[in-house]
Order: C-alpha cells, then sequence, then structure tokens
DNA sequence: CGCCTAATTGACTCAAGTCAAATTCTGTGG
DNA sequence: CCACAGAATTTGACTTGAGTCAATTAGGCG
C-alpha cells in the first residue's frame, strides 16, 4: 500500500512520481513552509505515506479511532464534527485544500471528531512520529507546523466568539465572508463560489436551524446582496456582507 | 529585568533560586513532559525569562502586540476574551495554574485576545524563539508542547459544542462539571471551590446573560445540587450537574 | 456609615426554534 | 428521455427560551 518508504533515502531517480510529490502539488503554498530547500523538501516527500482517495460522504477518521496520522487536503472539501455523549452533533469546521487535518487528536492520541469528505477528496497521509522526527532537523517545517495550530486556535476563537455573541444575521454573513477570503487565497474567485455543504450543516455549524438558513439566504437575496441558485452562490455586495458581520449594518 | 539568561550555561551553583526553577514548581507536571532529565530541566530554567506578577484586573497582554513570549501561569488565574471590531467582546477561556497562555499568537507574531488577571497572579515568560531552539534537542519537550496546543483545539471545540447546541442550563452545568474537574487535577477539592470570574463573565463566556447566570444558580440551588456563597461555591450533587451536562438529565 | 458595584428577581418582549405543508432537486430505473 | 421516489429546501404560522428592562437587595471598601 505504501510506495516508497525508504528508511534509507531513495535515490533521486526512484522516488515519487512528479503527480504525488510535495514540490509539485497546488497547494504547497498553503501547506509548507515558504523557502523550503529542495533537499528538505525530498525528504519531506519519502515520509508522507501515500496519498489517499476519500469518498464523498466518507469518513477519513471518527472519533476514538487511535491518531498516527495528520492529513494534508490535497484536493476537495470536508467537515468534521463533534458528537456529544447524547448523541447530537456540533460541526466544528469545514476544511479546504491546503488545510490540515486531525491536530486535535495529538493530545490523547484518539480522534476528537469525526472528518467526512463532503465531496470526492485526496488527503496526504503524514505519519505524525515521523514528521516529529524531522521537526528537529528542519526549523522551518517545525515553525510552519507551531503556525497551522496556532492558526486552529485563532480559527476556533473566532467561531467562539460567532456562536457566543452574534445573532443569526451576522453569522450568517460571516460565515460567507469566510469562505469568500479563503477561496481568494487559493486563487479562486472571492465572489461566485459553489456550497459543498448542505443548508443543515451550515446551519449546525453556526448554531442555528436549517428553516433560519433558508431564511437568511431569502432575505440576503430580496436585498441584492447575493444570488442563490442550489448551491452555486455569488455574492454581490461583498462589502455589505463584511458590514453586517461586522455588525455595522443589519438588514431589517 | 531578566535574571540569568546564560548564552553559555551558567555554572550550577550559581542558578536561580530554588523557588523559581521549574523543577521546584508545583505545578511542572501539568506544564511540562514528565521524565525530563535533571540537565534537560536546567536548559529550560535558563531560557524563561523571569517571573512575572500580575496584578488583579491588569493585563498580561492585549490584542495587537507583538508575539515573542508564552506565558505559564504558575500562580492564579486568567481570562482570554476576544474583542471584534464592533467593539463587543468574548470571553474564549478561563486558564488556572500549569496552563499555557499566548498560543493562539503563533501564528500572525501578534496577539489575538486580551489577557487579564482574574486575582493577583504570577507567570513565568518563555521567550518562544528560544523554547523552539530547544525543541530539536529535547524531544520530549517538543512533544508535550504539541500535546497542549492540541488540548487547547480540543477545549475549544467543546466550547463550540457548548455554544452551538446546548441550552442555558447544559451550558452551566458543563462550565461548572469542567471547573471541578480542573481543581480536582490541581489537588484540590472537586466539589468546593470559588468563583473567580464575575456572573458577568461567565455569562459572556457561555453566550448568556448575567440574568440567565443568576438564574441558573439559583433554579441549581432550589433544586439541592449546589450551595452557592457570593464567589464560594460547593457541588452538592456533582452527578446531576454532569448528567445535565451531558443532556441526560433536565430540571424543569 | 454610605457609596458603588455586583447580583438577584420579576414582568414583559422578541429572535430564533418548532411544526407543518408545499415545492424543488437529484438520482435511478424503465 | 421521462417518471417517480426520496431527500433537501423553502415558506408560513405559531411557540418559547432566553434576552431586555427595571427595580431591589446584598456586598465590599474607603
Amino acid at each position: 500500500m505504501i510506495p516508497i518508504l525508504a528508511q534509507s533515502p531513495a535515490p533521486t531517480s526512484h522516488r515519487q512520481e512528479m503527480s504525488t510529490r510535495c514540490s509539485a502539488c497546488s497547494m504547497h503554498q498553503i501547506c509548507l513552509p515558504t523557502g523550503l530547500k529542495e533537499a528538505d523538501m525530498d525528504r519531506l516527500d519519502q515520509i508522507i505515506g501515500r496519498r489517499r482517495k476519500v469518498p464523498r460522504d466518507t469518513h477519513l477518521y471518527r472519533v476514538g479511532d487511535p491518531f498516527t496520522k495528520l492529513y494534508a487536503i490535497r484536493l476537495g472539501h470536508f467537515k468534521t464534527h463533534q458528537v456529544n455523549p447524547n448523541g447530537d452533533q456540533q460541526v466544528t469546521g469545514f476544511q479546504m485544500a491546503g488545510e490540515l487535518l486531525g491536530m486535535d487528536a495529538i493530545s490523547t492520541e484518539r480522534h476528537h471528531c469525526d472528518a467526512i469528505a463532503l465531496e470526492d477528496s485526496e488527503v496526504c497521509e503524514i505519519p505524525f512520529s515521523r514528521l516529529e522526527g524531522l521537526f528537529g532537523e528542519m526549523p522551518p517545517l517545525l515553525h510552519h507546523f507551531h503556525r497551522m495550530m496556532s492558526q486552529e486556535i485563532t480559527r476556533e476563537q473566532s467561531v467562539m466568539l460567532l456562536l457566543g455573541n452574534m445573532r443569526a444575521e451576522q453569522r450568517f454573513a460571516a460565515f460567507l465572508t469566510n469562505l469568500s477570503s479563503r477561496y481568494s487565497v487559493r486563487g479562486y474567485s472571492s465572489t461566485s463560489f459553489q456550497l459543498r455543504m448542505t443548508r443543515e450543516e451550515i446551519g449546525n455549524y453556526l448554531g442555528l436551524t436549517i428553516e433560519s438558513i433558508s431564511r437568511l439566504l431569502s432575505k440576503f437575496k430580496k436585498r441584492g446582496w447575493i444570488k442563490v441558485s442550489n448551491r452555486d452562490l455569488e455574492l454581490l455586495e461583498p462589502g455589505m456582507l463584511k458590514a453586517v458581520a461586522a455588525g455595522t449594518q443589519t438588514c431589517a
């Protein structure tokens, strides 16, 4: 299953095919530190176990699964959700290409949430102990990893702000604005994209019901701020949405 | 300001006084990895800049401050809160001795929240770049650090679950239960402790108003589950509180 | 003792939830 | 290509849990 997992480095000529090398990945600017040396890139390629396809609606991992690997999303979208003892669940995030999954499992060596592909996706499996092994010799890689964990902490804090303080309309505007900027960073349109998740998943993430999401979509549409057709979304007034998210504008 | 910051290791006889060494700190079991060698402990002591006292109601850092250090709480309690552009704030956590503050600032090298002492407190300042320098040579320390960051991610995810899914009564029960278990880990009573924060801060953290917190306290008191007198709290029925938090029990 | 802030309690309101029904999509098989 | 079943979404009518506003009460401290 695992291709070239050289304990001793494989000769250059035998290394993995172009399409699966970090240096050839369109996401390496987000996923990896800038200015990593060619040789270091190769060493990284060597510890990456394999590229795994994850079909739509399939689990990448589940609560309680033992943790051994992190996953870098090469392609596609995921959601993560927590399940409480009582059985009800909370979507804790939507992840897209270039983002890292599984960091919450490091502390207990068990996954704390389920990760599910929202569409046919592909991830790189990164055995964590081997990655930690590299850190000692590649400080920029370590620093980048810390930045990614830190970023996840920051992201979650802003969700806490959203869930704890904002009204429905603000939450949803913040959600759209957030997606917009993430697509923009990835070189996609910031004003026109597809929602990869159902209304129900959005609602769950934002602490609202599916009906509320539906009503908000209608309201924003009526105001002329967005154009919606099923999962296709166009932001006609991104500035307004930002203002609503910031709380400096309402839509009454 | 900075005491012994030996570039070359200081001779053993000159090292910091006992009371400020990691090995002598009552929190080192929580703060540091278990089984760190004596020599490694010494090297750690040498990079710790100083122990700083933080008087009650005083900022340890503010949003936007440049990030250079992490802070390990030696003594006391803190709260962190986010402030959104509009000015309203969300308490994102209450931290106690042995916990680490500032990890959210690594990604941008600026703090993303305010950290404020809830009582007269004391922290160890840990220059982050020096800490990263040690990681290469002390893998267990690195691993422990990753566990602490990961734990913070997990903690925030459960707050998301709380804010997104739970009713007021569940949230508050979960909050009390959480404090209880954290005191327990630190060797304090799990059923009798002081609330170091105001009702208002609790409410803000839980996405509720001060009035709701007050009503919940009264309700739990009437049920005979707790005893309250100002900030002093006693959990008479921790099992009930856990059940309410889990959603398997209501208090109607 | 008296001032100021924190907390409690009650009465009323409202934003978002619940329930229900209608409509639109999606995918599958004939 | 069309019909149809099941799922997802939208919309409306009504309910409710928690918020708001206001008035007390209790504590902390100079």
